[in-house]
DNA sequence: TTGTACGCGTTATCAC
DNA sequence: GTGATAACGCGTACAA
């Protein structure tokens, strides 16, 4: 005798209970199918009764699709990437889809982490920034499984794109400077490696070929960097940073010089919560990370209904958020 | 005919391939089972020239037991909460679990969500601090399904729970202001409701017959709330605080008084990134995240075993990081 | 509208 | 050690 370990109720105790055939208690939980009213009630009844869910794993395996969606990110110690999780799991479940969460702090580890995601049947993959090189992700496009990028670089055709309008926002930034007369701007970024460095960095060349812009790109890119690089920085009259942490590490590295010389602006992108604390009230721009979510899933979900798709990018307006800290 | 969107590789394409039947290959990918190495080895081959994955949908059906783990959490903003993901997720896939993370931010929203998760027949809980009341994981125990609890109180019978070691954090914090001389002593928490505020603050009073001790208790125990509660007991030579978030409020909140009368120290709990900034330097009592993650993933490991074991709770030490803000 | 019968991909059982 | 076969619980084409 096989000892399972549970002893789920299936359908076919509801299916007893209410004195009906397996099949209508399955229509009755069926989208779309076709049940008389009074038999509809009965089963729910008896459902309800007996405590009934269906099991998703075997209606899985039974239409072939699944509802997972394998999440790859890492650090979920960056306060921006945490924000950003949230909605994403919540414009998950909003389309009835189970996020499986797949870290990826560890470059080794991501291989294994991808195929075993690959074993889950996942009909959907996203990607956020910080995740390694994504040359992984081509053995999901083969398989006609979507995979989307949040703030990241498409690397690979056939695979839709979502990311903060960082164009919008360097302008809003330089914008801001000229309004102010600062002409002697700094920037502070990570690897030009990483996306959103690089994609915002080029922004600001080509925004401002009339100013002296230097920069400096620290690997790693949190608060430590920021604060090592902003020293370097001292003289500019702004310092753009390519992400809120960088620059509130600038902000310190800056404080740490004394107030014998004036010290620069500081600006940052994200609008983490940590911006809004009182040793910094950084003005910076603001990401909608609702919106990234909405977009990012709303992406998945119609590649998924029809994956013959060209690929699509979607660009998510950011704000400027005024404080004291330029 | 049924149009099944992918076209995956299943173990019977495989067999046909290495020219063994489809139970060989079953046996090559299940652990411990018994094939001659010859077999092995040509399954493996065909295996890896055609991609194949075991299903683990199927498998689940089968074997009637899955590896899917309930995280249940509330407010990936906190950075407390996110820096102990990291090693939660990450212990799970040690030993071969996949988390479903639901996001138990709108209490309304918790009942439907633990339901729905019972229908992906999950093999495990792990509920955090953070979600609100659970009275619905009863459901779960009468399953038979275990529940963790991380940092939260016991209010069920039947299940496992690990917290930081409460009891010695506090004596840290009290040994440490008896060798400084304070003896007039403040503490914020949030809700008493809160199992780590109520068992931080009833280990302080308990210690603390001597001393002097007011408390402030605030909803929502964020930054917020401990810029507020902090200038209400600026009269204080220290402010022992139930969380980092709240330490790091009431430090501003006391810079905010202005430099008129001598500032109490600040102590907090957690050792979050953000308590190690330049602003704060906070002396604080480090939570071990990879030890509460992995005594709760082994708790849930062996009960999964083993459902029939009485209520076990392991404490997990800490430890007193002294920096300057007190 | 309802019930019967089959298939989804895997593992467990049982003869060989 | 190996291969045939029976489950696992559900959706659904088909016949009634």
């Amino acid at each position: 005798m096989k000892v399972k370990g549970k002893n789920w109720v299936k359908a076919e105790d509801v299916a007893r209970l209410a004195g009906v055939s397996r099949s209508a208690v399955s229509r009755t939980f069926t989208p779309g199918a076709s049940v008389a009213e009074k038999t509809r009630a009965k089963v729910m009844h008896a459902a309800d009764q007996l405590g009934y869910q269906v099991n998703i794993i075997a209606r899985t395996m039974n239409t072939g699709s699944s509802n997972f969606i394998g999440i790859i990110t890492a650090g979920f110690d960056n306060p921006f990437r945490s924000k950003l999780l949230s909605p994403l799991v919540n414009q998950l479940a909003v389309h009835g889809f189970m996020p499986l969460l797949m870290n990826a702090d560890d470059p080794d580890q991501l291989a294994p982490s991808l195929k075993q995601l690959l074993s889950y049947h996942v009909a959907g993959v996203i990607i956020t920034s910080g995740a390694p090189p994504l040359l992984l992700a081509e053995e999901y496009l083969v398989r006609k499984i979507p995979v989307t990028l949040i703030n990241r670089h498409a690397d690979l055709a056939g695979c839709d794109r979502v990311a903060s309008d960082n164009q919008q926002g360097m302008q809003l930034m330089v914008d801001y400077c000229r309004q102010k007369g600062w002409s002697n701007i700094g920037f502070i970024g990570e690897d030009l490696s990483n996306f959103s460095t690089s994609e915002r960095y080029s922004a600001l060349t080509s925004l401002t070929p009339d100013l002296s812009v230097s920069a400096r790109f620290i690997t790693g890119g949190g608060y430590a960097a920021g604060r090592a690089a902003s020293i370097e920085l001292s003289h500019c009259q702004a310092l753009l940073c390519a992400t809120d942490m960088l620059a509130l590490g600038a902000m310190d590295g800056l404080r740490s010089l004394g107030s014998e010389t004036p010290l620069p602006a500081v600006i940052g992108f994200d609008d983490i919560p940590q911006a809004d604390w009182d040793p910094y009230n950084l003005t910076t721009v603001q990401q909608d990370t609702e919106g990234l979510a909405q977009q990012a899933v709303d992406l998945l979900v119609t590649r998924i209904a029809r994956f013959d798709l060209p690929s699509r990018h979607r660009a998510v307006p950011v704000k400027l958020i005024v404080r004291n800290s330029a």
